[in-house]
DNA sequence: CAGTACGTTCGGTAAATACAGAATTAAATG
DNA sequence: CATTTAATTCTGTATTTACCGAACGTACTG
């Protein structure tokens, strides 16, 4: 490979390195699980462990343990070769892999506030007092804030990026 | 207000700030954030900085700089009122303000790895070298997903919740 | 049933973060 | 223009977290 060959791999590594730790970062993850994902994103051949230390200049403990977070994140996956003890990563690059991963994180945190919200209204309901009836009111709203959004995801898991796109272009409403 | 009451009340705030608490913690904020959150969350009137000092325990700084946070967020509103130098503050419950600040959330991630795919292809594409075609087309097809991700966010913007999911839901689709 | 080659867990430490309290700024009122 | 009352910014500290390296577990291999 010639010199301006490596430095372009090497800049393109930059750049994606440097958004998936903002994003990580962003979610509240840290900077080790955006940078394993960077790397493993622009993988094109399974990656061991030890390439990774290699790479990344981590230790292989900190790497097993964000490797795990980034595969029950649905974002890289563990590809186990038969006569083979190493791991080896691959990034999940299914595109409906990837958006489930994203919905994902918005599931949760509606689910958790729906949960609250909900049994917080049968708290309400049961104390049985008109004084909190507008705390109610707030809530019951809420509720139904929170259910329809999880329902309209859970609908549009239905759909592929591409069906979804051509129907809210309305293709046949509006 | 009788003790039951104000147990139901209580009871029902734990709920909520527990789960804002867990929602705040997973999106990678403090617990400030979410106690303030849940806090505001079942406030019927405007509460001021003085209020949630005495109710959350936290101190005037810690309080001030997490409901800007809350406030950028969409996740609370700020009242002025005129003649009164005291903030108060009031929880955004418009469910379509409350819809994107979560879509917020993921439209920022998406724009992220979209703007590095971006010139990572462009650096690929100007150094010109065909070892590294493999690379290009990975980071392409990545490319072309996180579009269409933000294409169909911005496209789930023009509809509100109902009719996204009367849409989803198939009335002309199967 | 040692020996080896892995991944994981655990304990310690350096760095980052959350938070409190003090200092500061800004606005309104006498 | 001083005073009062509010929010914000700054600084120090206690807690938390990220990370490393060592110890450990586990499954092949001779």
């Amino acid at each position: 490979m010639r010199d301006h060959e490596v430095f372009a791999e090497e800049q393109v590594r930059e750049y994606m390195i440097n958004a998936c730790v903002q994003s990580a970062r962003i979610a509240g993850y840290s900077d080790a699980v955006g940078v394993l994902r960077g790397v493993i994103m622009l993988a094109l051949e399974p990656i061991s462990m030890d390439d990774l230390v290699e790479t990344t200049g981590y230790s292989k403990s900190t790497i097993s343990s964000n490797m795990n977070l980034l595969e029950t994140l649905g974002l890289v996956m563990r590809i186990v070769t038969p006569g083979d003890k190493k791991y080896r990563y691959l990034p999940v690059t299914d595109a409906d892999t990837l958006r489930r991963a994203i919905m994902n994180r918005v599931k949760v945190e509606i689910h958790l506030l729906l949960q609250a919200l909900e049994i917080s209204e049968k708290t309400l309901v049961d104390a049985n007092f008109p004084e909190l009836e507008a705390l109610q009111d707030r809530i019951v709203r809420m509720e139904t804030f929170y259910r329809k959004a999880e329902q309209a995801i859970d609908l549009m898991e239905r759909y592929d990026t591409d069906q979804l796109i051509a129907l809210l272009k309305g293709s046949c409403n509006d």
